[in-house]
DNA sequence: GCCGTTTTCGGCCCGACTGTTTTCAGTCG
């Protein structure tokens, strides 16, 4: 896991050294092997024990030549290639390319005819206006070089999609509001729903794309204008992000949507098709090479079906996939937004929630679930309030009660339960026999050895009382990497104990990811949806986890509490 | 460097916007 992303960050690399050598094509494969490798979820020290360089190869995008990188690196933790170009090419000019307008024909040119071999020097030149001596580069050039390395300063990371897409909605309003206006969506990473965004994207339908843009930057939302035509505009946000607004014809609102919901590597996969069958595609519809007639770009459906393909939801569009198994008409049905009948992991003030059970209920109740469950912290987890065994039984005697006061709703009793470093769980029997929900998380050791924490992990799973791992790989989005363990051993001991596995919703953790789910379906191990609320309005987070469910491509019957109330009881609870 | 029911060689997505340009290369989405 963690050896696949560290492959992917040299292949990433030595794309790059070689864009700033100018070679051409190989820095295409080394990013499209990256991908492959980022998106994979059996480490390659395994692959490449159990199979050799054979096994990699069979790896979309990965052949000899790479696969040979691969294997040198999992049996001496370097890659000659990139130690060479890492000569070849100081490290600064390679950082040059994250200065924005700045790629590898620009940084090589810099680097070769000016010496600049380093952000400080580069800010170094263009402020003493040494740069325009370059013929190509101007006074300009230097001013937006200045302008770039500004915000490299800044550093800008990805954000939480949980977080921006509420914000993303409102904007999108706004533009929908402006005169000439028929229709917005939201585009890119965020109508995909991947769990962080670089931008907002949104596609707007108008017949006169100069007018929506004139008003589109006078948006109060807008600090700063960074590019602006009649069809595409980019600017920055106050609140910090960018924003790129494509504004396109409404009779190309399905061609239009499909480029711009990305993913990039999606769009390619489909052109690359259409090519194949004599046809190009780009924003403005699906053309055919003879007759140079536009066949399809009204819906997207459309777009798919002369590809001779289904339509693909957005959550599936990575070019993991989905585009052979659209083609074979093969596309599961995946779990609708409105599916899931019950939250199974939620807190309240009894331990680290900020609100109290009732406040908590009523709010599950207004969301129109049929049950419900209550899993505060185990009492191991200190700083989190966690419950020892006494206040566990108050608590419960509570829901009691709140039971009779809300019949509509089915409460579930349970736990948070910590996974203690010995593979223990933070309660004995005569406790976790009081509960119908028993979710186990680890909580503190996240460093142990991953074949420690495998052991930890297995040990837990022989709890009879366990019914999922809480948010499985226990990654914060920007802050902790995942722990490490053998993801294959932990599912299939989880399909055979039947227990299910989270899709935690909460906009930091989204965990499992998409490949994990993927990997935990293909072993039949059972998923759960929650939102791992700390207070009432964190409930609203389910679609979140919805979200990322249907990037793994699961479907209604992968997920325990899709099930209505009754299947629930008898197939979950014991 | 990868890949193949039209290819084992010769392709590899395609268009918008910008700056420095007298006709377009570079970068980006
Ligand atoms: N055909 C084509 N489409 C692209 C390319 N780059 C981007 N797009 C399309 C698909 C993307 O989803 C969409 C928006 O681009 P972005 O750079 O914002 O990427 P995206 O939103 O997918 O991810 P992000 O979270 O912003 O990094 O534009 C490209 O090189 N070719
Ligand atoms: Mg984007
Ligand atoms: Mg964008
Ligand atoms: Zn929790």
């Amino acid at each position: 896991m963690a050896i696949n992303k560290e492959i992917a960050a040299i292949f990433y690399a030595i794309a790059d050294l070689l864009d700033l050598q100018g070679v051409e094509w190989k820095p295409i494969a080394f990013r499209k092997a990256a991908r492959t490798l980022e998106n994979y979820s059996e480490p390659m020290d395994k692959i490449v024990k159990a199979k050799g360089i054979k096994g990699v190869m069979e790896l979309p995008g990965i052949g000899e030549g790479i696969g040979k990188k691969i294997v040198q690196y999992v049996e001496e933790g370097k890659i000659d290639e990139y130690e060479e170009l890492k000569k070849e090419i100081p490290a600064g000019v390679r950082l040059m390319l994250n200065v924005p307008g700045m790629g590898p024909k620009k940084a090589a040119r810099l680097y070769k005819e000016l010496k600049i071999d380093s952000l400080e020097k580069l800010e170094a030149f263009a402020k003493e206006g040494k740069i325009r001596a370059l013929s190509g580069f101007g006074e300009k050039s230097e001013q937006d070089i200045l302008m770039g390395l500004e915000l490299v300063k800044k550093g800008q990371e990805r954000k939480l999609m949980g977080i921006i897409l509420p914000y993303a909605r409102e904007l999108a309003k706004k533009i929908n509001s402006i005169p000439g206006v028929q229709r917005v969506e939201l585009a890119g990473s965020l109508r995909r729903r991947r769990e962080t965004v670089k931008d907002i994207d949104i596609l707007a339908l108008a017949k006169d794309g100069k007018k929506v843009m004139d008003a589109f930057v006078k948006l109060p939302d807008v600090e700063k204008v960074v590019s602006k035509g009649d069809t595409k505009t980019a600017v920055i946000l106050k609140m910090g992000l960018n924003c790129d607004l494509r504004v396109l014809s409404p009779e190309v609102y399905g061609a239009g949507l499909v480029h711009f919901t990305g993913s990039k590597e999606h769009n390619v996969a489909l052109r690359m098709l259409a090519i194949k069958k004599g046809m190009k595609l780009d924003e403005y519809g699906l053309f055919d090479n003879k007759s140079g007639k536009n066949l399809a770009c009204k819906n997207e459906e459309d777009v798919y079906a002369r590809l001779g393909m289904q339509y693909i939801p957005p959550e599936m569009r990575e070019n993991t996939g989905e585009i052979e198994l659209a083609q074979q008409k093969k596309i599961p049905e995946l779990i609708g937004y409105d599916a899931i009948h019950g939250d199974l992991h939620t807190h309240t003030n009894w331990s680290d929630g900020a609100n109290t059970t009732e406040e908590m209920v009523v709010r599950a109740v207004e969301l129109g679930y049929d049950y419900y469950a209550i899993t505060d912290h185990s009492k191991s987890d200190v700083i989190a309030n966690g419950l020892n065994e006494k206040r566990v039984k108050e608590h419960f005697k509570e829901i009691d009660a709140l039971q009779k006061k809300f019949p509509q709703i089915q409460l579930l009793k349970g736990a948070e339960v910590a996974i203690l470093s010995n593979g223990k769980l933070d309660y004995g029997a005569e406790t976790l026999k009081e509960m119908d929900i028993v979710v186990g998380s680890i909580h503190s050791g996240f460093k142990t050895p991953p074949k420690e924490m495998t052991k930890r992990l297995l040990t837990a799973m022989e709890n009879e009382y366990l019914t999922f791992l809480g948010h499985p790989t226990g990654r914060l989005l920007n802050q902790r990497n995942p722990y490490e363990y053998d993801i294959e051993k932990i599912l299939e001991t989880a399909a055979s104990n039947r227990i299910a596995v989270e899709v935690n919703a909460f906009p930091s953790r989204m965990d499992f990811d998409a490949d994990h789910i993927r990997l935990a379906l293909q072993k039949k191990v059972k998923l759960v949806i929650n939102t791992d609320s700390h207070s009432t309005q964190n409930l609203d987070f389910m679609e979140f986890g919805i979200a990322q469910a249907r990037r793994g491509w699961a479907k209604k019957e992968d997920v325990l509490n899709a099930l209505p109330w009754k299947a629930f009881q008898r197939e979950v609870l014991r």
